[in-house]
This record gives structure tokens, sequence and C-alpha cells, in this order.
DNA sequence: GATGAATGAGGGTTCATTCAT
DNA sequence: TATGAATGAACCCTCATTCAT
């Protein structure tokens, strides 16, 4: 689900365009999730998105600029995301909040490795990357402050990093085979319940 | 420092030889760690080792075979410094097993961005990650297994994969600032000290 | 400023092609002078005449046709410029119309550094060139055998290759300082004088 | 004849090299005059010069650095031409001193029309541009003074200016057809002589 | 064996021009 | 007719790799 105004610099006034634009994101998220920010090559993107170079380059006017336009998509949808689950949490257990951590990674994957690779990319401002960071951390951090309401904002800020760190971990998961797989995503997810439930115990001891 | 062998003509060839290697290594390792495997050059790597780029494609064939003995030098480093905690697990407590596992994660700081950089790298064949992976994943099943000694080789290999995953975000940790490291290190070293205990515990009920 | 021709249905659009057709050379006059024939784009002109590209297009089917129109509006009225002058010769010393010579590039300097770039530019054909050159030569020659009666057609042919060229010089001179250029000029109104005189004088005596 | 040391960021170490860079700055030179800065293209220098397109960059890390290079050393060798001339004028009269410098500017020709379509070049640093036209103008002032002891320091520059501004014009002058070209020059050359003559006498009188 | 000049495929990007809407 | 999205050849430049010296 494209947003209707990217940070592209020019937005298409017709139809057609949009459509394109939606045809050139797709391949440039597949792309760029397969080979990573340097090895992908604006000419690939074109070409697998029935495109000519020059009107890629006309929507987006570097390769810079597509991979940030992809990012922000991408931090706008997380976030939203995110933004959701926080209104859901008063109403949950701590191993909901946990579980729905859990799926809510699980459900981010397929679109996951290709903002990795872009956050990594060493091309991108580091401005950028941090601010993602941080919209991130200080979402989870809200999260679990909901989740464990007598936290301090600094517990939570670490927790929520320490949170990230494992979620992340979850996104190389998938590259396992489903036995694998299945096994590995119930033990992260005791893994996080148990996290939590210790911080709460903590908390309240 | 002579060469364990040096009873040949060839003797100083062979040790100049041997120092030229190191220095590209060094070099390779810095370079590799700095810019990503895709974007540092075999250009600069031989500038930066003082060798003639000539030369560094003797001892190297392609980009690829280098990155593959950096990688390889790596695993083994690790496999060498995994089999000694092996070694040490008996003789220890979990927690100070969780502990050893932290710090050895720590201690290959200042190696890993490289090695991170260089398996994500997409060039390199799956099967070298794959190996490597599975390298990292047997030797660290082992010490679990030596550290909760009913465990099945099962379950061991999935707490490997999850232990391994939060290792692994610990490199990430790095780039924080000290005050906000040393508590994310901090909290690392009590989650994996609940997660063995706990593992523990679900073995002995 | 309505048409002079009115009377058809078709008027309006006309008018509006008019208008159009202006802006478009005022836009293209600009930026050739700015940039130099090479560097400007019919994108850049486009946009700042306020005209689609398209339509630009439209009043002119390629860069070097609206190059060639602009410099055949410029032939046009330098052409008319000078006939002019030629006119008032018979009723001037050779100081005055030396004067006016200098004068008359002066003037022209405001549109001259655009045709300079267009005239120079590669792309144009040698003929336009040659015909645009052919047109100066033969004004000025004109104006040299009115100013001089007794020249043979000859030597006034290459007095006027002469004065071009050091009129041609003048539009160099408008990039200098306001002091700078103030003594230049009045340094080539005297090498004018003098070159018209002695020629006179050489014809007499 | 180019200068042992240009100021080409990579000099060649072998005899090779040095025979490869005469070739591309042969070429180079050629093609600029053909058809100015923008319009030339680094392939086709390096293919008329018999160079690889990546042996052209090792010795010239970028278009503009090789126009810089050419301009540089185009600008050593009018200075050193002027150097002599100036140290000869002592011992020689005006009027030779005139037909000296229109001679100048015609052993300049074959090289001067690259040298202009590159200080015209929009590319190029307005301060290399500068630097240029400054050294000539200081070197003819030079000449000026030399010539005519008596005049101020800044009429010799204004001087200088015209006649550079003269003499530049000399090199449209080359392709007139044989017949007008000898005229042409004779007529200059005239000029000249008058305009230095005349100094010198309003000096005097 | 060591050296570094040479090679050229390929990458990001631009822009004159066309044509469907 | 007016519009601007689409096209793709061509540009400048990089870099892994080879090979003559």
């Amino acid at each position: 689900m494209p947003t209707e105004d990217s940070s592209s610099a020019n937005a298409p006034k017709r139809e057609r365009g949009r459509l394109r634009v939606a045809a050139i994101i797709k391949a440039a998220v597949e792309i760029f999730a397969e080979k990573g920010y340097d090895v992908a090559t604006m000419t690939e993107i074109a070409a697998r998105s029935g495109t000519a170079i020059g009107s890629l380059y006309r929507f987006f006017p570097s390769k810079e600029a597509l991979a940030d336009a992809l990012l922000l998509q991408y931090a706008q949808h997380v976030k939203h995301a995110l933004t959701e689950l926080e209104q859901q949490v008063p109403h949950m257990k701590p191993d909901s909040v946990a579980d729905a951590l859990v799926d809510f990674m699980l459900a981010l994957q397929s679109q996951r490795s290709f903002a990795v690779s872009l956050i990594d990319a060493r091309g991108l401002e580091a401005n950028e990357r941090k601010r993602f960071r941080e919209m991130m951390r200080g979402a989870i951090a809200d999260i679990v402050r909901k989740t464990i309401p007598g936290v301090t904002p600094a517990k939570a800020r670490v927790m929520a990093v320490v949170l990230l760190l494992m979620l992340k971990g979850l996104s190389g998961a998938m590259s396992e085979e489903p036995a694998a797989r299945a096994m590995l995503i119930a033990e992260m997810r005791e893994l996080v319940r148990m996290y939590l439930a210790s911080a709460a115990g903590r908390k309240r001891a």
C-alpha cells in the first residue's frame, strides 16, 4: 500500500503515472532486498518494473532519492502499525503484548530485508538512519511503558532497544527451513514473553 | 618474528610474502569494515597495505577470494575461541556461561563488523555463508548442551540460534554512546542469563 | 496589444500563439546567453517561458530550429539598425560614424552574448553562420563606402572585417568593472576614429 | 612541445605513459578546438588518441582536469613566448614590435581556437579564466611599456586590453580564404602599427 | 616474482524528442 | 490543440582484472 504522497521529487499527475510509480517501488523493494543498496542497479530496477530508465529518473531523481522514498514509506508503515498496537496495549496482558510484538515483526518480514539493506547502506545519511531508529525505539518504548506501568522511561528505552534487537534477529529466521522456522519463532515468542514478564516482576518486587 | 621454517634458501622470500599477506589482510579487514564489501575497492586495499595491485592479485586471485580468505580466518578464530569456551563450561555455572558468551561476543566486536559486511554481501556464495552459520550454531549448541546437560540436541540447536541472534544484536550496541552502551550490555547480560536459567529450569522441572 | 489581423475567428488563438512564441524567444535568449547553446536545455527554456515542452516543440521543431529562429531575428534586428545607420552616414563626419559604430555595438551588447554563443556553437550549420557574417560585413562595408567615398569595394570589405573584429571585442569589455570598462570604451572609440580617419587620409593622399 | 610536468593528477612513470599522454593531449586539443568543451566527449578523445577510456582517466581524472591541464600548458607556452618577445623589445622599433605581436598571434593560431573554446566554457572556474586573462594582459602591458617608455602603467594596461582584443580577432581570420586572409592580416598589421605609433605620439606630444 | 599501465564492461544520470491522452 | 509522461542513446566516470615489462 504505497502512500499517495511519497518523497519523490516529481509526483505523477496522471493515473498511469501512479501505476508506474507503484511498479517501480515494487521492483526497487525486491531488488534492494535481493542485492543490497550498492549492488542494486537503477537499470535493473527500471527493467524489472517495465519502465524506461528515463522514466524511472523522472519519478525518482537519483538512486539515493529512491532509497529514501522507500525508507520513508516503510517507516510510515511501521510507525502506523506500532501506533495501532500501542492503543491496544491497555486491554492486553503482557504475554499478549509480547506475542503482538513478535507477530508485528513477523508481519513485517516480507518488506523487512530491503529496509535493513538500505539502513545499512553506507551511502545513506547517518541522519536518516538515526531518525528511523529513534522512531522505532520511541514507539516500542511507549508500548513497554503501557505494558509495564511502573517502569521508568529510561528503563523502557533500554528494553525497547533490547526488544528491537531480538525482533530484528527474527528477520534472519525467515530464511530457515519451515520446520526450523516454526521452532525458532516459538522460542523467540517464549523469550519475549519471559523478558516482559521478568521486567514486570522486577518492577513489582 | 621469524617464521618457524627458516631452513630453505627461499626463506627470505617466503617471509616477505607472509608479511605482505598479513598487511593485505589487515588492510582488507579495515576497509571491508569501513565501507562494506561492495564499496571497498581492491585498489584501495592494495594502497593501504602498501602492495602493488598486481601483487595483491598474486596472493588473492579475486576480490571474492580475498573475502573468502578473510572470512575463513575469522571463522577459525571464532571456532577456536568457542572450542576453548566449551572446554571451560563443565566447570562453570550457567550464569557464568551466559556472561562468558556475552564477553565472547564483546571481545569479537572489533573484528565483527567486517565479518557482518562480508557475510551479508550478496556476492558471496550462499554456501559459504551457510557453512559459517552452521559452524557457529554447532559450536554454540555444544556449549548449551554442556551447560544444560539434559537438553535434547534439537532444543540445544534452537537455543543456539536464539542466542546467536541476541549476541549478533550486541554488535549494533557498540555504536551507542558509552552510557547507553553500558546499560544495554548489562541488560543483554541479564537476558542471556535468564534465558539459560529458564531453559535449565524447564529441563529440570 | 491586439494583433493587426483580428478579423478571423482564429484571432484569439493566433494571438495566444504569438504571445507564447514571444515568451519562448525571451526565455531562450536569456538561457542561451547564460549557459551557451550546448548547455542550455529545451526543458529549461520551456519552464522559464511557462510553456509545456510539447508546445515548445510545436512552435520550434528542434533545438537547432529554435536557435536558427533566434539568430534570424537577431540578424534582422542588426540589419535594420545598420541600414538605418547607413542612411545617416551622408550627413555625418567620419568621426561621428566611428562613434555611431561603437554606439551601435554597445547598444547591441545586451543581446549580443547569446548571439555569440549561438554563432560559435558547433552544432549550427556553417552556412547559417556564413550568411550571418556575410550580411554583417556587407552592411558595414556599405557604411564604410559611404563614409569614405573613394574606397574600392575590396578595401571597404577588408575594413569592414577589421571593424567587425574590433567591435566584436567590445562585447568582452562588458564584463569588466565599470571603471575599466569606461576607459576601454573610450580607447576603442579613439581607435575606430583613427582607423577611419587614416583610411580616409590614405585615400585622399 | 608538452611540458614535462603537466597538472595531471597521475603523471606517467614509464616512457610508454609519456607517449600516451602526448597522444591524449594532441587528440584533446583537436577535439576541444573542433567542438568546444561541452560537446567534446571523453570517449572520442580516448578513441582518437588510441587510448582506452580507463587509461584516459588514469592520466586525467576528469574532463575538467584534462581541460585545465591543456589550458595550463597553453598558458605556459604563451607566457614563455611573450617573455621572450619582451626581452627583444628594447632593441626594436615600435613598428617591429607591432609586427612581432601580430606574428606572435599568428603563430599561436593553430592552438588558439581550442584555448578559446576552453576559456569560454561555462564549466571552468571563473578564477582559472581570470588568471589566464590577467597573465596575458600583464605580459602585453609590459611589452607596451617597454615599447613606449613614457606611458603610465594604467594606460599600458588599457592598451594591452585593446591589443589583445584586436589580436584575438585574428584567430577568426584564419578561417578566411587565403586571398582574403592575406589582406586581412596586412590590414591588421597596419592597424596595430598605427595604434602603437599614435600612442607613442600622444605620449611625446 | 613484482609492478603498474591498460582494458572495457557497466553504473548513475541527462536530455532532445515523440506520442498517447 | 495542448500537455507532460515516456523513451533511450549517450555522457562521464569507476574498478576488477590482465599482462607486458
